[in-house]
DNA sequence: GCTGGCACTCGTGAGGACAGAGTGCCAGGG
DNA sequence: CCCTGGCACTCTGTCCTCACGAGTGCCAGC
């Protein structure tokens, strides 16, 4: 185990670094911080961090940074999540006040984050498969022709056009939007599929083609839109990144680009408490070199979707992980009241 | 005006400088470009050319670049829109056939644009006030809270909540739900207005409240959602601006971020035909070293939106003007069956 | 009006010297 | 046993210089 001094010494290192982006050496360090030891006790207690991989220098003759494990330990160990200044948490609260539907909250959250943390904001759309159904309405656009719209708890609206394969009368119609209603309003999108199966058996044989298509392909956008979306923002703070952005920022903007994998980035966040998944600890190749500090948040007690934010992995995650919790808290908040 | 042969060298400085990203001097021209007269005499041309200034050096003894007058000539006078190979009309095809909705729609044309011309593109939402309504549905949820939801012609979605100042019943909702269908379905956005304004007065006392609350929150939509709805896609491309691309990318990402500046410059295109803004012919700052080739596209013969690209000033631009055409049509195309 | 020749200008890249920062190690002292 | 000051060493980054080459502008001749 490190003592005492030795942890210091590192939180004092990631400080400085995730400060001034530039190898601390052991002059500065001792001038910086009050460790009460002179440099030649730091580099002792670096080389030693050194060997255990905690901290590694460019070259020879530099000063040294943190690795992947280094900002590991200090975020499990010696950091803290920062709580937010009171003028950042009126700041949430002017932006994400009068949102008017549920595009409007995402789409603000992720400018909101973007802006406090200074990197990239990733938020996803509260998910179908645990949202419950509020309504599911049937238009009939022409005789053979009908819109079927999905609108869930969470205010988020699918629609689908259908194609009959045989005229459907109005009556029909609304015996199905109304049988269908009282099946499946206030349940889970999940339980669906159960709760239809047998409509298609009380209805006359020469409506029930088209009860089945309707079924279907209500059945068909569960499945389809499982595959979540979500919206990015604040990509110029990419440039940020460091001396070294030219090169990173490539590999990074394309896995942005790429829906699949920042879901997949989300979804290895655990469902509850916050996630920090540190450099290679990312199963993406090209995040390599980024942190990504993520958490679900949810309307009630349950986390309905997860939002966060992709920053180099010298950040300041105290900071981050603060914004970050804040802001998801301040959505489900949002969400609930909806 | 300039002779023939001097268009000619303009010409093979464009595309030679598109391809290499290099100043391109009098001996490479003539070496790569069958233009029948010896390097002094383009010398000679291209002192002319910088006179007049459609070319200039970087520095003493470089080669020549094209300005941005020089690229303007050229894709005035010089250039034609190069028509897309068999395999990339295939490719827009197999890619936007089979999306489900309006959103997919959007989302698969901004990758596919992003992907034919390797640059940033842009694809705007249709237009609400050029659209027609298809369907209003109104929804009860509560006693005394409803759900408005809007449909157009080109299968975009808008809902709105409505807490209303009394109970409703559900005669008086399906009586409402009626009569504004009657009135609205098929009509443009803009007339909306004047086509419900007297609605009210056929209603009971006790209902009117709620229905002029319906009616506010309706025309509200209308308006909110004239500030239109775009998305991009592409970013990682900025990446091949070019060797300076670490200075450019910054400002370029900030613009792109900024929505209002992106409706600003696709608004600033022309209704029909393409527009080509080429470097400090965009009005914003950010965009001074970049080229935006915008379109219309619609259902009909008229424009609802447009889309676009933008990318570096040294840009192909037969190419490009080629590949937005076209997606623009076909897109143009989904929407009128949809 | 085109061409070949020539002198001139600069940016670029290689090579070398130098200062500065930072390290590792060691011997001495609390 | 741990800390400290000192010292030699190793790099990198920077600043020269210098030679090279690409490209130009100009001029005289055809």
């Amino acid at each position: 185990m490190l003592s005492e001094r030795r942890l210091e010494v590192l939180r004092a290192i990631v400080q400085d670094y995730v400060g001034t982006e530039e190898p601390v050496g052991s002059k500065a360090l001792t001038e910086r911080h009050k460790l009460g030891v002179s440099p030649a006790t730091v580099r002792n207690d670096m080389a030693v961090l050194e060997d255990e991989g905690f901290i590694a220098q460019p070259h020879t003759s530099a000063g040294r940074i943190p690795t992947d494990k280094g900002y590991r330990l200090f975020v499990d160990k010696l950091a803290g999540v920062k709580p937010l200044s009171s003028p950042e948490r009126r700041a949430i609260h002017n932006f994400l006040d009068g949102a008017v539907d549920l595009d409007d909250v995402v789409g603000r959250t992720v400018r909101l984050l973007a802006q406090l943390t200074r990197q990239v904001a990733v938020v996803q759309y509260p998910s179908l498969t645990r949202s419950t159904v509020r309504h599911v309405e049937l238009l009939s656009l022409a005789a053979a022709r009908l819109m079927l719209v999905l609108i869930t708890d969470t205010g988020r609206v699918e629609q689908r056009m259908i194609d009959c394969p045989a005229p459907f009368g109005e009556t029909s119609l609304a015996d199905l939007r109304a049988r269908l209603n009282s099946r499946v309003v206030g349940r889970r999108f999940a339980d669906v599929p159960q709760l239809v199966q047998d409509l298609p058996d009380s209805f006359e044989s020469e409506d029930r083609g088209t009860v089945s298509t309707v079924l279907s392909t209500l059945l068909e956008t569960l499945v389809e839109e499982t595959e979540e979306r979500l919206m990015i923002g604040g990509t110029s703070n990419l440039t940020r990144f460091g001396h070294d952005f030219p090169v990173m920022i490539r590999p990074v903007l394309e896995a942005l680009e790429e829906q699949v994998v920042l879901l997949k980035l989300l979804g290895e966040a655990k469902d509850s408490g916050m996630t920090v998944r540190i450099g290679h600890e990312n199963a993406h190749e090209g995040l390599n070199s980024t942190s990504v500090v993520a958490v679900g948040y949810g309307s009630g007690d349950e986390a309905v979707a997860k939002l966060g934010v992709v920053g180099p992995t010298r950040m300041d995650y105290p900071g981050t992980m603060g914004a970050v919790r804040a802001v998801a808290r301040y959505v489900g908040q949002i969400l609930a009241e909806s």
